[in-house]
DNA sequence: AGCACGCCGACT
DNA sequence: GTCGGCGTGCTC
């Protein structure tokens, strides 16, 4: 038998499969997806197996054999190493990343290099050498040896140990290692039959009392426990316990435990709530496709408390009722301890939680639970969607719009893309959730011209649950404040709400919307921001060249000092931060208690839990903090809602700035009044009259959307045109403007044959048209334009038409990287970007 | 990624 | 004449 295996080297050389035999004694261990370790030059890696062959007309003179299987059971299932494969054509990554990014990191190989004592007849008059010979000597001692041991040891550029190493004095051996190992604890078994232990306690000396209490102990409970757990409940110390052990009457074992991150914590079973007459119609959509064995994605639009999770629970009951499995996605912020206990209340033992606040230990253990097939449900952040599960009923993506679903580093995957891929594969149902769908997701939902079946259904939820009414929101114009002479960060009207809960004693929440580094410039008597006249994005300042850029096709000009719009001189340089917000809080209003949340307080370990439970606790008035307080809060006290300033996403250099200012302004909006007490939401803007402010002020999402749609159809955006970011970068600009110049060329040479046909690729792209097309923009400097000392430029590949372009594109880099390997030139690619800086 | 092989400058 | 620079290519 022989094995097809991906090594452990991430390079374009080795991006494929090696052919090796399997010993004998090795076969039954070695499955697709096993994990082995295989000779590989003159070293030994971790590889994936992807592939099993009999006897047949390879080259069976080469091959070496497989050396160790890592994993009892294999990691990977035989669908998820074809995911890999997915993955990597996919998102155009070498196979062993996308296969490494399914595996939790506690299964990173970790290899480590041993010396041994070899043949002493070798060379003998090299041990000559006095230095020489204490290091042998060492290695004689102590047996086998870390490498790195014996280089702290003999401190030395390694050249001796070399030398001895060559002459066969001393061995190499490599071994594969795994990072993490499954936590042991010493057990007690007692003997099988009782009654020896009985006799025990006879035979033991009189004044033995101690040994006497842990066999009676052990006689009244006959079962194995750990022996921290027995020196407890009997009192005794570990030498008590290890004599009895000595004398044979009990057995003492290493044995593997799970180390349980929600141990000692037991979770209320809840049941099933009743549904109102909307959630039961999703319901029952959800449940006929779980039932049906039918792979269908629906769009679960329900406005925020409008019990999106209860019909989440109900239909992963029905998919266990199925005997089959489910995985729950939840961005990251959202996984909070509250999250947890809803689930498992549910579903008790049958769940694993998988988060990045676990240690590696603790996370491998959940993981584990799941490919010993302890567990039936997952839930958990992104990487979650790669469960090692084998019969998945039903996929779950909350919050789907979120952009932390895409994952920055390599493999830069999507998870609800990923998601539905598995789903197709498992004939499983995939529900996307939201108060504020993604545009991408809604467009899936709505029938083309054509006439065909869109590939999403929608489902709608629009009232809350029990009645509650959705927040009144106002809008207040910034712009009218600075006229009536208020250059205060508050409005009035938000001063006087605020001013209001402190009296009621009722609680508030402040969002300062802030993201990124790109700061913008706007006129503040009329709120005039410049935007690029070609891509209809705002431009962004740089302080060094005092200048107005496009990122996206790189126009420039220069700062204005006056607004071209008003001829207000009032220009600001917007980057307000949450500190300053606080110091004005306290100011206005002496003794307020305020938790501020945002990067610098949210770093420490369980912080943010920390302070939300204080919020909770109403030990402070005010919330004040970035994105993160937007997302799934949900406190009965919380009666006031206030958004700083609503532009200063809005104006991003990003053309979904409009979708994301909707999509926060809805989703903070959603925090206020949702028990008994009414809530009011005030939105500060300097723009009251854009559709993304006005929009969410109605509550009215498909209003935005199709405003929204219109725009990205006129302008050839996603989710109607697709997007591939290319990142280049080097120390130096000319080399690096020149390199992503060819690779543009030769992208576009590439496109050209590929089509067949000559080609104006800027000529307009008429969406009706069924072919291919493609733009390429760039490149241009990218908007964090250095990164450790290498410039970045960019380019953005704009597409309608099947996955060609990915392919495309994925060639021209190959292409690319062939020639500027040794020129240090760096190239990323990002396919779907989520932003593209 | 490592590591060996291989072809041209500054030294005993 | 040799030691060593890192360019090129391979790893089942």
């Amino acid at each position: 038998m022989y094995a097809k295996v991906i090594v452990d080297v991430p390079a374009k050389q080795t991006n494929r499969a090696f052919d090796y035999e399997i010993p004998a004694a090795l076969r039954k261990w070695v499955e697709v997806g096993s994990r082995v370790g295989v000779p590989f030059g003159p070293r030994v890696l971790q590889g994936f197996v992807v592939e099993l062959l009999e006897e047949t007309q390879m080259d069976t003179k080469r091959v070496k054999p497989i050396q160790s299987v890592l994993d009892l059971v294999p990691p990977l299932t035989e669908e998820l190493v074809g995911l890999g494969r997915w993955l990597s054509r996919m998102y155009l990554c070498h196979e062993v990343t996308a296969l490494q990014a399914m595996l939790p990191a506690a299964l990173k190989a970790k290899y480590e290099r041993a010396i041994s004592l070899g043949d002493e007849s070798g060379e003998q008059s090299l041990l000559d050498l006095p230095d020489l010979q204490e290091i042998v000597a060492f290695v004689r001692a102590k047996g086998t040896v870390p490498m790195e041991t014996l280089m702290e040891r003999f401190e030395n550029d390694g050249s001796l140990i070399k030398q001895l190493l060559s002459s066969g004095i001393l061995m190499e051996a490599q071994m594969v290692k795994d990072r993490m190992t499954a936590k042991k604890a010493l057990t007690v078994f007692p003997p099988a039959d009782g009654r020896s232990l009985e006799e025990a306690v006879g035979m033991l000396p009189a004044r033995a009392n101690k040994q006497q209490d842990v066999l009676r102990y052990l006689i009244e409970h006959p079962h194995a426990i750990r022996l921290t757990e027995l020196m407890e409940a009997v009192q005794v110390g570990a030498g008590t316990v290890k004599s009895l052990a000595d004398r044979g009457w009990i057995e003492l074992r290493e044995v593997e435990v799970m180390r349980d991150p929600y141990a000692g914590r037991s979770f209320a079973r809840t049941k099933p709530l009743p549904l109102t007459e909307e959630q039961s119609s999703v319901f029952g959509e959800i449940r006929s496709a779980v039932a049906e064995r039918r792979h269908e994605v629906f769009l679960l639009h329900g406005v925020t408390g409008s019990g999106k999770t209860e019909v989440y629970l109900q239909s992963i009951q029905e998919c266990l009722d199925q005997g089959r499995e489910a995985i729950v996605l939840v961005p990251e912020i959202s996984l909070t301890p509250q999250m947890v206990e809803r689930f498992k209340g549910r579903f008790g033992d049958l769940v694993a939680v998988l988060h990045s606040r676990l240690s590696n230990g603790e996370r491998y253990d959940e993981w584990r639970k799941i490919t010993r097939k302890q567990v039936k449900v997952v839930i958990g952040a992104r990487s979650a969607i790669f469960a090692p599960f084998t019969q998945i009923g039903l996929i779950i993506i909350d919050e789907e719009h979120e952009s932390s679903y895409k994952q920055e580093e390599s493999p830069k995957y999507h998870a609800r893309d990923v998601s539905v891929e598995r789903a197709k594969q498992h004939n499983a149902a995939v529900v996307l959730g939201s108060a504020t769908p993604s545009l991408e997701s809604i467009q899936k939902t709505m029938r083309t011209g054509n006439g065909e079946k869109p590939p999403y259904r929608l489902l709608t939820m629009k009232e809350r649950v029990a009645g509650r009414p959705l927040p009144t929101v106002s809008i207040v114009d910034m712009r009218e404040e600075l006229k009536n002479g208020n250059r205060s960060m508050f409005s009035k009207s938000l001063y006087k709400a605020i001013e209001e809960r402190l009296q009621k004693k009722e609680q508030t929440v402040l969002l300062l919307n802030r993201r990124g580094y790109a700061t913008f410039v706007m006129c503040r008597t009329c709120g005039f921001v410049s935007t690029c006249p070609h891509c209809d994005i705002s431009l962004t300042y740089h302080q060094s060249s005092r200048m107005l850029r496009c990122h996206y096709c790189g126009y420039a000009e220069r700062e204005v000092k006056q607004c071209p719009n008003c001829s207000s001189e009032h220009i600001r340089h917007f980057g307000t931060g949450t500190q300053r917000v606080e110091e004005e809080l306290g100011k206005l209003f002496p003794g307020i208690r305020v938790i501020r949340m945002d990067v610098d307080t949210t770093t420490e370990k369980g912080s943010h839990e920390k302070w939300l439970t204080m919020f909770r606790d109403k030990q402070a008035d005010v919330l004040l903090g970035t994105q993160m307080v937007a997302k799934g809060l949900d406190f009965p006290d919380v009666t006031l809602v206030g958004v700083i300033a609503a532009d200063t996403v809005l104006n991003l250099p990003d053309f979904r700035s409009a979708e994301r200012t909707f999509q926060l302004l809805t989703q903070v909006a959603g925090r206020a009044g949702r028990h008994e007490k009414l809530g009011e939401v005030f939105v500060q803007t300097y723009t009251p009259e854009h559709y993304s402010v006005q929009c969410a002020s109605r509550h009215d999402y498909m209003a935005f959307a199709r405003h929204e749609l219109d725009i990205r159809a006129n302008l050839d955006y996603p989710p109607y045109h697709r997007l591939i970011l290319i990142t280049f970068s080097h120390e130096e600009v000319p080399l690096l403007v020149r390199s992503a110049e060819a690779f543009v060329t030769r992208l576009k040479e590439l496109a050209q044959e590929q089509m067949n046909r000559p080609v104006d690729l800027f000529s307009n792209m008429e969406p009706s048209s069924e072919s291919f097309s493609m733009d390429v923009l760039g490149p241009v400097a990218s908007p964090i334009s250095r990164i450790k000392d290498r410039y970045r430029f960019q380019c953005v590949v704009k597409y309608r038409g099947e996955a060609q372009a990915s392919e495309l594109v994925g060639r021209t880099a190959q292409w690319f990287e062939e020639r500027s390997a040794k020129e240090k030139l760096q190239i990323s690619v990002d396919v779907d970007p989520q932003f593209l800086m």
